[in-house]
DNA sequence: CGGTATCCCGTTCGATACTG
DNA sequence: CAGTATCGAACGGGATACCG
């Protein structure tokens, strides 16, 4: 794991830094996160996926698989039948990522009352 | 810890999703992650931050900041001295975020090689 | 079914200038 | 030094309609 723990922790990601923000920018595209979620159970189709997030336009969800594929994280496997089926499903390097990912939202959601705790005391009184 | 890599995880995180993704944007807010590694080391001041990301704008610095102490992640300690020091700092929340972020960080410098062949390839060839 | 193309609006963000 | 204010440019992202 190249040093980000290390000695001095921030230079090493100060190097990297333009290209892994890039990266990192992706977890924060609003539905990346939840598109590799939830195909860590198993692969689904499109609508599947679409029907699983919900909230998500045809189009977010198709450039989001699209980037997600572009990165390698996950196949297309187009089965040409009719009506057409296409299905998706983490690559290794996508299933490599969903376990940091994973903990992130984990922590999110463990530490989500205390963040709207310190929202809510901002708000009202700075 | 929110069962979120049980026996269905994805509905797990659907079930929270919204909150959750939310937060997780931030993440991917182009500055946040920057700043709270900087912050890992020590408490530092505006502009030493501002150097040390480098390329940010200082409004876009102040809102990053701002954003983050609004959800208490950072401490803004002012010492009335001229001219004005601002001094920014992590909560025990901020340094118990910084812990996910970080693996997450290293997981996408650790892979960032494999992620451009994959660009690289796709980009090149379909 | 699984997309692509087009339009269009709100927000984001950088640059610049000014304030305490 | 550490901001706030203001202004455009660029982008994200929804709605809709159409294609293979």
């Amino acid at each position: 794991m190249p040093q980000l723990c290390r000695a001095r922790p921030s230079h090493a990601l100060a190097r990297s830094a333009r290209k892994v923000i890039e990266v990192l920018g992706r977890m924060g595209d609003k539905w990346t996160v939840l598109a590799i979620a939830m195909l860590v159970e198993r692969p689904r189709r499109f609508n599947e996926l679409k029907r699983m997030i919900g909230g998500v336009s045809q189009q977010m969800l198709t450039r989001t698989l699209k980037a997600l594929k572009r990165e390698g994280m996950l196949t297309r496997t187009v089965y040409p039948t009719i009506p057409p089926q296409v299905e998706y499903g983490l690559t290794e390097l996508g299933r490599s990522l969903s376990v940091p990912v994973t903990h992130l939202a984990a922590w999110v959601v463990e530490h989500l009352g205390e963040i709207e705790t310190h929202r809510a005391s901002y708000d009202a009184a700075g």
